[in-house]
DNA sequence: TTAAAATAATTGGTTAACCAATTTGAACAC
DNA sequence: GTGTTCAAATTGGTTAACCAATTATTTTAA
């Protein structure tokens, strides 16, 4: 037996630990926004890492728009005061692994928005982009084959429809981790493929009507199983 | 005079090519969920690149949860079937940086929701830190001080309590991006000074009271500047 | 012939050396 | 003193060498 209690990563650790460290040097040094952090190297000397724990920490801090690294010349501080850099890395720290349920819980959030988003917005390419995602859906469904990737795609094509390129990013980000984590297996109920077929057609008709009304509650009508999860587990 | 017209950063497009021939590679060698792609060396030979910059690709696709990598093993498909990896490749492949609009729209919808689970779930610690990000914010603002980082902190601590990490996550990302481009100046105004405290004040209370409707009211009232830009542009 | 053990090759990850752009500061002309 | 020039040091980024864990192959014993 592995003894790995609250383990949670070594790399992960340190690499908090580190970003804990730019954090007190910041502040030691009370640098402000366009102000230069030490060098990559003397900041791995002082915390007794190798470079490459330092730049990706950095790295990271870059990710979240508090750091800015410019080229040859090093590391400056963003367009961030202190406070609100301390406030940022604070919580960029307590961070942890989103939990299924808040995954859930956003994925829904984007599906009601973006569907009302591309009713509202949709080019006619984008609808047939959609279209063609229905279509093989359908399809799959049809000759009762597990259809989860096309149910993904079908999805995609809408967030790319809203004409939001956060929210399409963001639904990248969080729909991989919901199917992979959902619906392991596949069962071929003629009832549920209809329904299915139904939901996603009712949905799609909506778009092109851009009635957004509607979009929106035929989407909330499609993920009334997950909704009922995410929100009466208590009740 | 440079001649950089669509260079649109000479990384970005090699690294773009990179993630297309994975695809290919993918395609090619018809390779399923846990299946194991050619080794970092043979594909940086392949593509004529580094292998650094066959990394960096790889761990953005892992990133999305497209591929995963094995310390002393190699790298395998997710587990994403091949439509679904091919249909999100080409998605990742026509991600753009997000406009400004798009993050205020992002940033208004979280807003309106985790203000809404901050009324329904707030623990009494939770609570406290939205009270301590409100007073130092109303300190700042009775002192005519700028108070953008206070702002950002009082939201931020809202985002915290409502109890989901991945829109935790999110707001963490998109809302430096936007303040970091707005309201670059400040003007000490009694009126608006006093309008933005009450604002606060008034999401305060109604997290405290766990008054759900009453809180998201409030916060599309102190969004209503911002909602009027983004969707009133047009008419 | 087959199973097991040993060894060689391969793997992603890590570290150290290197690079070109930038910055610094000393030398120098006026 | 002051502005300019130029060389040396510093910088983040990149490449190549190295490492330990894993995997494939060969050898060996029964």
């Amino acid at each position: 037996m592995k003894l790995e209690l609250l383990s949670k990563g070594d790399h992960q650790t340190t690499q908090n630990q580190i970003i804990s460290k730019l954090r007190d040097v910041i502040n030691a040094k009370n640098l402000e926004p366009g102000d230069k952090l030490p060098s990559e190297r003397m900041l791995s000397e002082k915390f007794e890492v190798s470079r490459s724990n330092v730049r990706e920490a950095i790295q990271l801090l870059e990710f979240y728009g508090l750091l800015k690294s410019k080229p040859q010349s090093g590391t400056f501080v963003a367009d961030i005061g202190q406070i609100a850099m301390n406030g940022m890395i604070d919580d960029i720290l307590a961070l942890g692994d989103p939990d299924f349920r808040s995954l859930v819980e956003t994925r829904i959030l984007f599906e009601l928005k973006t569907v009302r988003l591309a009713a509202q917005r949709r080019s006619q390419e984008d609808l047939d982009s959609i279209e063609a995602a229905l279509e093989a859906y359908k399809e799959k469904v049809l000759n009762c084959e597990n259809a989860v990737q096309e149910d993904l795609l079908f999805h995609l094509a809408i967030a790319k429809a809203s004409g939001n390129s956060t929210m399409n990013t963001f639904m990248l980000m969080i729909t991989p981790k919901i199917i992979t984590n959902f619906e392991k297996y596949h069962v071929c109920d003629k009832g549920q493929a209809q329904k299915g077929i139904k939901e996603h057609q009712d949905i799609f008709e909506a778009i092109k009507k851009q009635d957004i009304q509607l979009a929106k509650e035929m989407m909330k009508v499609h993920f009334g199983v997950l909704y009922q999860y995410c929100y009466n587990v208590k009740g």
